[in-house]
DNA sequence: TGACAATAGATGCCTAGGCAATTACTGTTA
DNA sequence: TAACAGTAATTGCCTAGGCATCTATTGTCA
């Protein structure tokens, strides 16, 4: 069989400061950009894990709730109960699909497309502000390096499944 | 008064991809990190939210709700609760203080000494991993990075904070 | 056709964070 | 010292994600 594996990096030991690492610093990052964006989002009756699937439907790019859970990196049960809440609020409605009477067809209704509609901007403003100073091959290599970081990842999850398997 | 104001950066409008975005890859590295280090720590009986309290603790870094919240980047309800599921576990144990009998110290009982110590080797294994093929140069080009966003963030916290309070 | 595996969605039970009270205590100031 | 502002921790109510399980439906294959 074939298997990538790569040599860890040999920056981070025992005895490191949580606070100075990557992973912490990321986690901050995001939680600023999070916090920047609820704050706009909450003014528009949205949240921060609510834009995505609004938009994804709405761009006409996923239907179903798998497809929606998939693109939010989450599972069916955590999407069924986000649609759940936004269609309490009357943003979107459900309908099953006659073709496989199991999917469900996720549709935004008027005030949906009206909640979604000043979104990106707002996104991209945020993200833009996140990188005031940056010039754009800084930008490009920032990207690359958190490809590169996923790839690894993806590697060390497909491992450490291989690990748990054998034994 | 003296307010820091930066201008954005341009790289992204309200047409742009998510998915191409630095927060969309930012977001997606997190959940990679965190769900290896989640699925090892599970042998431990901990969480991913869990080891960093216990780990201030230990180094006796913090020891009251109040700090723990602090570091961690949460609220101090959060925190009670988080503390509360440690202490069910037996993993820690709480102190009134006697100076001020407002806080409460938090103190380490054996078995949450004994959860906590192969933490910061797992930690360190997972960034590890995840900076496969990283140069030490690159490695600290992207710690640059993130502390450039994480500035950036605050200023715009700041002045958005003005706006908000001007009104 | 009838059994069976696979799939889509939903639900229950858990951890977890944000925000707004509420309670207990402390320090300050009239 | 009595009122008051500020602080520490807790609690209630909300959104949210992970995992296991259940139901309905579909496609496959003996």
């Amino acid at each position: 069989m074939t298997q990538h594996t790569l040599k860890s990096a040999n920056f981070y030991a025992a005895d490191y400061r949580a606070e100075d690492s990557v992973g912490f610093l990321m986690k901050a990052v995001m939680l600023s950009i999070t916090a920047s964006v609820n704050r706009r989002l909450s003014e528009h009756g949205l949240t921060y894990a609510q834009w995505g699937p609004l938009l994804m439907i709405q761009q006409r790019r996923a239907y179903t709730v798998a497809e929606l859970a998939r693109w939010s990196n989450t599972d069916a049960g955590a999407m069924t109960r986000l649609l759940d809440r936004l269609e309490a609020k009357g943003l979107l409605k459900r309908v099953r699909s006659t073709e496989d009477r199991r999917v469900v067809k996720v549709e935004l209704t008027t005030a949906g497309t009206h909640a979604i509609r000043d979104v990106p901007a707002i996104l991209a403003d945020v993200l833009n502000a996140h990188l005031s100073g940056f010039s754009k091959a800084e930008w490009e290599t920032m990207k690359s390096y958190l490809s590169r970081m996923l790839a690894n990842g993806e590697i060390l999850r497909a491992q450490t499944d291989a690990t748990d398997s054998a034994q």
